[in-house]
DNA sequence: AAGGGCACCTGCGAGC
DNA sequence: TGCTCGCAGGTGCCCT
């Protein structure tokens, strides 16, 4: 689900609703997602006070007071929602954690997929986390350019481009969404090799790239399913989608082509052939 | 060594 | 109405 404008408004939200808060409560309602729940974790979220969140590629992090800190991934289907203590409404289907802050904010981690994972790590240690260390570039830092980028998959003569931008570990944060709007948007086929992209098609891609991302943090992210800000307000960058989930319709650039969808490593692939060679 | 396929899950909409 | 199928914002692992 979640890509990188997703968990980054999901990870504001959190910011907005309990930094600097004091956790009273931790219930799991389960003890593992994708993996088993580090045997630590309730022990070492009770009592600490959350002293700030970031985000490394679709991970969350909260840091507590006690140097400990809490890493989350939402996989396909994860949200957090935000309420108040002692409200009345029935806690949703697949909430598998929640946390309470002193100060009366309710954060339910809900996952009906479970593909979602939290695990604990020092803080001090956060860059060595086993899931973070092969994580590339991330989109929205300066560092990504054209040359980078040309560089990056200079070798990849086999790899479509498509998938090696999917691949965490060259970007780390964009999905299949993102990954089909950005190509969509610099006019290039999704099936071309990753190592022929020209200089300026290089270029154009880590700029639209980094627009796009940009665009979509700004509109709350993408809600396809189930997927809402914090607020429990929808996103809206999916009502700018131009490829993605537009198999059969119109092309929002040409007009003359129908949208196809095809298959690459398993996933579906949104472009339009005529403007995409 | 890189790349493909599978696995992990539940829910939803389309089609019969 | 109710079944089955295909599909879904991800990614680690096993196999070639």
């Amino acid at each position: 689900m979640p890509e990188l404008p997703e968990v980054e408004t999901v990870m504001r939200g959190l910011r907005t609703a309990i930094e600097g808060h004091k956790i009273v409560h931790v219930t799991l309602n389960r003890h593992d997602l994708r993996w088993p729940f580090p045997a630590n974790l309730r022990e070492e979220m009770l009592n600490q006070r959350v002293v700030s969140f970031s985000r490394r590629a679709k991970y969350i992090l909260m840091r507590l007071e006690n140097k400990w800190s809490v890493l989350f991934h939402l996989g396909m289907s994860g949200r957090m929602l935000i309420g108040s203590v002692g409200q009345n409404e029935p806690p949703p289907k697949h909430e598998h954690v929640i946390i309470e802050s002193e100060e009366g904010v309710r954060i339910g981690f809900v996952d009906p997929r479970r593909f979602g994972a939290i695990d604990l790590i020092r803080t001090a240690d956060e860059a060595s986390h086993p899931l973070l260390t092969k994580l590339g570039l991330e989109p929205l830092s300066s560092k990504l350019d054209g040359p980078v980028l040309q560089e990056m998959f200079a070798t990849k003569r086999h790899t479509p481009i498509k998938t090696a931008l999917l691949d965490q570990r060259y970007i780390a944060g964009l999905g299949n969404i993102y990954v089909c709007e950005a190509l969509f948007k610099t006019r290039i086929h999704p099936e071309r090799t990753a190592s022929s992209l020209t200089e300026e098609e290089a270029h154009l891609l880590a700029r639209n790239i980094q627009d796009i991302l940009t665009t979509a943090i700004a509109s709350g992210g993408s809600s396809l399913r189930d997927y809402v800000q914090s607020d429990g307000t929808r996103g809206g960058y999916q009502d700018l989608h131009l490829v993605y989930g537009r198999e059969g319709e119109a092309c929002r650039q040409c007009s003359s082509t129908e949208i196809q969808r095809l298959i690459q490593s398993g996933r579906s692939t949104f472009y339009c052939p005529s403007c995409q060679k």
